[in-house]
RNA sequence: GGGCGGUUAGCUCAGCUGGUAGAGCAUCGGUUUUACACGCCGGGUGUCAGAGGUUCAAGCCCUCUACCGCCCA
């Protein structure tokens, strides 16, 4: 093996490897107890992000280990087609690169472009997850607008037509004019804007010279206005509900009416009624009965009956040519800086522009419940569990789903309209001719379905619920579907309820919410800060093992994680330590070693490290079980770091003319490399490769569970007191600048008899880690030559000075220790005496507390004896 | 306006059902010992945001405050 760990050629070929022995596909109908995730698939916008490697790496580890425990995995990958955003960059690109629009290729040629873009974006996506070794069954691939999935999206449409639960109908939506479609309540972000609040006269018809002002924040909309709306007990208007006002620009009538929703206290109490732009207006005309002026169209260019000096200009422009016109009348009364909330387009953060038109709508009212129990009864349970709040706190107050889009790219809505009679046909395919007049001039809607409501299919058509097949009969409900916490609305809510009405039953059994990756400043990851990183840059640089493992270990359910090249940096040194460990045990095998280890030749060393494994392992499943793999992780780390590489490697040096020895060591890596592979499937598969059992890959072998035949107690406690001792002389020896290599003469007291013992059986480990020239216990060590003192527990260590200038040194640090020692065990005594602390504790704190003070009190005295015995 | 997080060592973060604080990195001193300098040995570091309360005992529970962040309306 190479003295240092190469990641670029470890990982380079593996994968290919479990991909063409089929690591990855269920291990049949029949075997196992089923498992299954599905991938939340990638937008084939481009590449992964960060995040993406979070996300994906998470259920990774989970079914890696799963696989091991011989579940019939399924892991089951996909992309999706993200209407709206792959569009846009198509759209983006095609201008940038052609100086054209879609119209100008027309549809069908644009979306040739689309799917180009697709195969590239997917391929890409594909070679980045495969490059993290995520263990994905491949022959099962999916697409969200497959011509399979295409099929089963216009199924489910039609289905839930005909239940009444798709309607179209004529509302008020949200329209981004950049992107050209409507939105979803979901896609539109609040965002505070420091705008202005206008202040406009509005003439009494009757009363010339008076007027009522009204405030508002969008002056161009006045254009529209068909009332002015006052509450009806507001003192100031009571009296001029019923009159007329004149609307100022364009002239016309309008009335001034009583309405319980007006705010008192909002400008000046009175407010325009502009039902065509905006949404609260909206339900008031409809209680009035109001007429509904539309005055900007769908690009948000002004239009309608208004002069026509306005029509074609821009919201924006418009809104200064009217406020201009305006002050030219004297109209405004004044201006104040206004701070309010404007929604913006999630994707281009165009100001969404509120508007009315006919569009489909997927009716929640029945759907809902049922998904919200699904919850409250624990069908489905949120990890971590503060998600479930959100979770129904959106659900009670969720409104009817806006589904249609005004794009090219997606499902194409299997409505038809019919040119003779106007009925509309709602069927998978085209029928032909017109159910209702036989006409055959039958035209499809223009429009397609929002990308979530494919996406809301997902769990049970990528199982092939629409053929009543085998998979879906098996792996359906899912186990976990992992995701971020961005996308509960979107997505888990929608699959929740979708999952229930079409599936049967709850698409999953537990939501995995993972947190955000930020940069290690904490700032959220962003393209315009230019702090994002690419994860293949730091796959390129530090490995994927390394970048999942610190992406696990960091991975603390609920939150955010600050990404740190230094820290990636640890765990790629992590991964070297690794492979120097693996180095040295697989240097030293003979070829000989059993794996079944005789619990009754081996050495208490061997046994303190078994001990220790089975300890860790036992721990590790239970994290695993809790999804706490960050502590997994961690767990492992400081095993064989800590203990393993620390102690026992060093340990076996002694003993490694012991078959039974060089048995443990081999058994003890193998189990290291089970531990690690749901982490590092990479390095791991490497080194196991060398060590090889029966099985051809790791990932067939069972992962380690608790044995009870490896619990060695009494050898555990031994030791550990053997560690202690070593340490404590190692820190004798470099405090006191004694020169690390130089070997020297080491005096040991102890009163505990068993502990004597067996130090003396271990003294060959000892000599070997203090670097002792001869090491002698001794009943009295006042006898001996004066020197350096250490005490750890039951133990005195004494290294024999060489010079007078020692002795003075010592003295100075034993004269402070005593000092610090009197210091706490004063304190640790006055809790004991006072404040109940002895009359309420339980008793097993208190005897544990006695028990650290005795301790301290007898290396206070020991030290006191060795103070008087240097002075 | 409603809700949810966070505030712990220089930095980034752990700390399970309360029992005198931990990791990684950084830092300091020593060290080229036959797996590993991506290493080894050893060290220092904290009014656990602030105030009050419950308790024998609070980083952890309760109340309030401050600051930062997120979601919903």
């Amino acid at each position: 093996m190479e003295k240092a760990y190469d990641h670029l050629q470890t990982e380079s070929d593996w994968y290919r490897r479990w991909e063409e022995n089929s690591l990855f596909t269920p291990s049949g109908h029949d075997t196992g107890i089923p498992f299954s995730i599905i991938l939340p698939p990638p937008n084939v916008t481009g590449s992964l992000h960060i995040g993406h490697a979070l996300t994906l790496s998470l259920p990774d580890i989970i079914v890696r280990r799963k696989k091991m425990q011989g579940f019939n995995v399924l892991w089951l990958p996909g992309v999706d087609h993200a209407g709206i955003a792959t569009q846009m960059m198509v759209e983006k690109n095609l201008k940038k690169e052609k100086g054209l629009s879609k119209e100008d290729l027309g549809r069908e040629q644009f979306l040739q472009l689309v799917w180009d873009w697709k195969n590239v974006s997917q391929q890409k996506i594909v070679s980045q997850i495969k490059k993290l070794g995520l263990a994905l069954d491949w022959s099962r691939m999916k697409f969200t607008l497959s011509d399979e999935m295409q099929q089963v999206v216009k199924k489910v449409f039609v289905k839930l037509y005909r239940e009444g639960k798709i309607y179209q109908g004529t509302y008020m939506v949200n329209r981004c004019p950049s992107c050209k479609t409507v939105l979803s309540d979901l896609e539109v972000e609040h965002k505070e804007v420091h705008g202005r609040l206008t202040y406009i006269r509005y003439p009494l018809r009757q009363e010339p010279g008076r007027w009522v002002v009204v405030a508002t924040t969008r002056p161009e909309t006045m254009l529209g206005d068909v009332a002015v709306a006052v509450h009806p007990k507001d003192a100031r208007y009571k009296k001029l509900i019923g009159q007329e006002i004149l609307l100022p620009l364009t002239g016309r009538a309008i009335p001034l009416l009583g309405d319980d929703d007006v705010d008192r206290n909002f400008g000046t109490g009175a407010v325009k009624v502009t039902p065509a732009h905006d949404p609260a207006d909206f339900k008031i005309a409809l209680k009035h009965h109001l007429e509904k002026i539309v005055v900007i169209d769908e690009l948000a260019r002004m239009t309608g009956p208004i002069p026509e000096k306005y029509i074609g200009l821009d919201r924006f422009a418009c809104r200064q040519e009217v406020l201009n016109d305006l002050r030219a009348l004297a109209m405004i009364e004044k201006e104040e800086e206004y701070t309010h909330n404007v929604g913006h387009c999630q994707r281009c953060e165009t100001v969404v522009e509120p508007n009315i038109s006919r569009q489909w709508f997927l009716k929640t009212a029945e759907l809902a419940p049922p998904a919200i129990r699904a919850v409250v009864e624990n069908q489905i349970v949120f990890i971590p569990d503060k998600w479930k709040k959100v979770y129904y706190n959106w659900m009670e107050n969720i409104q009817d789903w806006c589904i249609s889009r005004q794009l090219w790219w997606g499902h194409r809505i299997p409505a038809y309209y019919c040119r003779d009679c106007q009925e509309v046909v709602v069927a998978e395919e085209n029928p032909g001719c017109c159910p209702h007049c036989v006409g055959a001039r039958l035209v499809q809607d223009e429009d397609v379905l929002d990308t979530w409501f494919s996406s809301a299919l997902w769990p049970f058509t990528t199982l092939g619920w629409q053929d009543d097949s085998q998979d879906f009969k098996t792996f359906y409900p899912t186990s976990i579907m992992a995701t971020a916490f961005d996308i509960i609305f979107f997505w888990v809510a929608r699959m929740i309820m979708m999952g229930i009405h079409f599936g049967g039953a709850v698409p999953f059994r537990e939501v995995l919410i993972n947190g955000l990756i930020r940069d290690e400043k904490g700032q959220k990851m962003s393209k315009t800060k230019n702090n994002a990183v690419d994860p293949l840059d730091i796959i390129r640089e530090y490995g994927a093992d390394a970048l999942r493992f610190t992406l696990a270990i960091q991975a603390v359910p609920g939150m955010d994680i600050s990404l740190s090249l230094n820290r990636i940096k640890g765990y790629k040194a992590f991964a070297n330590k690794i492979w120097n460990a693996s180095r040295y045990v697989i240097m030293n095998l003979k070829g000989d070693e059993e794996l079944v280890i005789d619990a009754g030749r081996i050495s208490d060393t061997d046994k303190w490290v078994l001990h220790l494994l089975n300890t860790t392992v036992e721990k590790v499943n239970r994290c695993f079980d809790d999804y706490r793999m960050y502590e997994a992780a961690d767990l492992i780390y400081h095993f064989l770091w800590d203990e393993y590489c620390d102690w026992y490697l060093e340990f076996s040096k002694s003993d490694l003319a012991s078959p039974q020895t060089r048995s443990v060591l081999k058994l003890t890596l193998f189990r290291i490399l089970q531990l690690l592979h749901p982490f590092m499937p990479f390095i791991s598969e490497e080194i196991y490769q060398k060590i090889r059992t029966d099985k051809e890959f790791l990932l067939q072998t069972e992962f380690p569970a608790f044995n009870k035949d490896f619990v060695f107690s009494q050898a555990h406690a031994a030791i550990e007191t053997l560690k202690k001792v070593v340490a404590e002389t190692r820190k004798t020896r470099t405090e006191n600048r004694i020169e690390p290599n130089k070997k020297i003469p080491i005096f040991l007291k102890c009163e505990a008899a068993a502990e004597k013992k067996h130090l003396k059986k271990h003294l060959k480990y000892f000599d070997f880690l203090s670097r002792s020239l001869q090491t002698e216990i001794v009943a009295d060590l006042s006898v001996l030559p004066k020197g350096f003192r250490g005490v750890s527990q039951n133990w005195e260590i004494l290294l024999p000075f060489v010079s007078e200038q020692d002795r003075q040194q010592e003295l100075q640090r034993l004269r402070g220790e005593h000092d610090k020692l009197s210091k706490l065990i004063g304190q640790m005594e006055g809790k004991l005496s006072g404040g109940g602390f002895a009359e309420k504790a339980p008793a097993e704190i208190i005897q544990n507390f006695k028990k650290n003070l005795q301790e301290y009190i007898e290396k206070k005295i020991k030290i006191g004896k060795t103070i008087d015995d240097l002075s």
